[in-house]
DNA sequence: AAACATTTGTGCGTATGTATC
DNA sequence: TGATACATACGCACAAATGTT
C-alpha cells in the first residue's frame, strides 16, 4: 500500500497507476521487467533513449522504488539497459554484427554496417615466436615474427585490440605500410598477400583488464571476447596469427552455417 | 632493492638469484610474467600444477613479493593461472574445445573430447513467444512456444546453461522426453526431428550474474559467453532457438572455415 | 572553485505471503 | 498446527557520481 489507509486489504482504488496485476502469482518486478523489455524489443524505446527516472517509473507503475530497481536489475543483467549515477538509465545500442567467415575483413565489415572504420598501430616489433604462436603459424619456435598491435574502431568508438603475428620474412615493412594506411588488409595487398583467408577461429571471453579498459574506453567490470584466428594464403598455409580482444559490449560475433 | 643495504645503488652481487635483467628497460614484473607464461605454454608447467608460493617465487627471481604479484596478476587476467587464498596458485586446465558447425551436438562434442556429457532440465513451460524469439523462429509474436531450461556438464562440471525455445505444436511432450533421457538431441530424435542443423550462431559475452554463477559454480567476476543459435530442419526452416550461456573459463568456441 | 540539484547505488528495518519441514 | 526459511514488497535515509549554476 502506498497510501496510509486503515482498511488494509482494499485493492488500490484503480485511478490508473498502471496495469501491473497484484496478487496474480507473478512477481511485480517480473511483470515490470517484461513490460519494459517488450517496449525495447518492439521499438517503443529506441537505442540510446533515456528511461524516466527510477522514482518516476516507480510512481507510474505504482510500486516502491526497490521493486522497480529489481526489474531494472534484470534488464541490466540481460544487457538491455545501462545505468549511470547522476545521469540516468539508457537503452543500450545494439552491438555491431561481426560475421566470422573465410573472408573476414574488419574494414569491410564495419563499412557494411554503415559505420566508418578506423584504427591505429599501437606498437610493432620483430620478435622470436613463442611456442603457441609458432604452432599456429606452423614454424619452428624462435622463428622471427613481426608483431603488430592495433586498435580498431568504428565511428571513432574503439571495438577491438588486435595483436597480429606475421612470419617476418614474408612480410617486410608490413608495419610501416599498415601504420601509413591504417589498414592491415591494404598493407597485405601491397605485399601481394591480399588474398588471405581465415582458416580457424577460437573464441573465449574474460573480464577486461586495466590496459584493455583504458584502450577500449570501458568501465570496470566489462568483458572482452578473446578471438584467436589463423589466416592463411589460398594454399591454406598460415600467414598470420591474430589474438584480438573485442569489447563484448559493442560487438556480436556471427557465424553463418 | 629488497635487502636493507646502506650502499643503495649497488647492483645485486649476482650470486645467481635468477636471470631477470634489472635496468634493461623492460619492467621486472613483465619479464617474470613472460617467463612463467613460457613455462606454461611450453609445457614445463602442466595444467592443474601448483606454482611455488609467492614468497618462494619472489626469492627465486630475486625480487620483492609485490613485484612478483604484479606478474601473477597479469597471468590471472589472461586466464592462465588461478589463485586461491590459503591453497596456492594453480595452472588452469585448458578450456574444452567446442566446435560450432552445421551439426553441433553437445553430447557428441563432449564425448569427442573424452569427457562424460551430462545434464538436467531446470525448468520447462509453454509460453507466448516474445518478439525477438518469434523473429528468430519466424513465427508471429505470441505464438505458443515450449521453453526448456537446461544445465549441461562434462564430467560433472557444469559448462553451460541453455534456454531452448521450440515451436510448441511441432514438439509435443519434448520436455518430458528430454527430462527422461537427459538429452535434447535424443528427445528430438524421438519426435522425428533428429536431423536438425545449425543455421546461425551469434556470440557475445558479459559478466556472469548471480544465478549463472550459482548454477555454473563460478566465483564472482567471471564471464559467460552468450551464444544464440538458430537450428532448423533440412529445409532450413527454424525449429529451435537457443540462448546458451557458457562458462568462458571452461569452454573455447571453435569455428573452422 | 564551490555550492547545488538530480539521479542512481546501498543499507537497514519491517511486514506479508508462500512454500517446506 | 506451528515453526522456519525464503522471496517479495514497502519506507526511510544517506552515499556517490554527475551536471549545472
Amino acid at each position: 500500500m502506498t497510501d496510509t489507509d486503515d482498511t488494509p486489504m482494499t485493492p488500490p482504488s484503480d485511478e490508473a497507476p498502471s496495469d501491473v496485476a497484484r496478487g496474480s502469482g507473478v512477481a511485480l518486478w517480473k511483470q515490470i521487467a517484461e513490460r519494459i523489455e517488450a517496449d525495447i524489443s518492439e521499438g517503443r524505446l529506441k537505442p540510446g533513449a533515456r528511461l524516466p527516472t527510477e522514482a518516476e517509473l516507480a510512481e507510474r507503475f505504482g510500486v516502491n522504488r526497490h521493486t522497480l530497481r529489481r526489474a531494472l536489475a534484470t534488464l541490466t543483467d540481460q544487457g538491455l539497459v545501462e545505468a549511470t549515477p547522476g545521469r540516468g538509465t539508457f537503452v543500450k545500442e545494439p552491438p555491431l554484427r561481426y560475421p566470422i567467415s573465410p573472408r573476414t575483413r574488419f574494414s569491410e565489415i564495419v563499412s557494411g554496417e554503415g559505420r566508418a572504420p578506423g584504427g591505429r598501430v599501437i606498437a610493432s616489433q620483430v620478435e622470436a615466436a613463442s611456442s603457441d604462436i609458432a604452432a599456429a603459424l606452423r614454424v619452428a619456435p624462435g622463428t622471427q615474427v613481426l608483431r603488430l598491435d592495433m586498435l580498431r574502431e568504428a565511428d571513432n568508438v574503439p571495438l577491438t585490440i588486435g595483436t597480429h603475428w606475421y612470419i617476418a620474412d614474408r612480410c617486410r615493412d608490413l608495419d610501416l605500410i599498415a601504420a601509413a594506411t591504417g589498414s592491415v588488409t591494404r598493407a597485405l595487398e601491397a605485399l601481394g598477400l591480399g588474398d588471405y583467408r581465415r582458416l580457424e577461429t577460437r573464441i573465449t571471453a574474460r573480464l577486461a583488464d586495466e590496459e584493455e579498459r583504458s584502450l577500449l574506453a570501458l568501465p570496470p567490470g566489462r568483458a572482452v571476447m578473446v578471438v584467436e584466428s589463423i589466416n592463411g594464403d589460398p594454399q591454406r598455409r598460415p600467414i598470420q596469427f591474430t589474438r584480438a580482444r573485442f569489447s563484448a559490449d559493442r560487438v556480436q560475433l556471427i557465424v553463418k552455417n
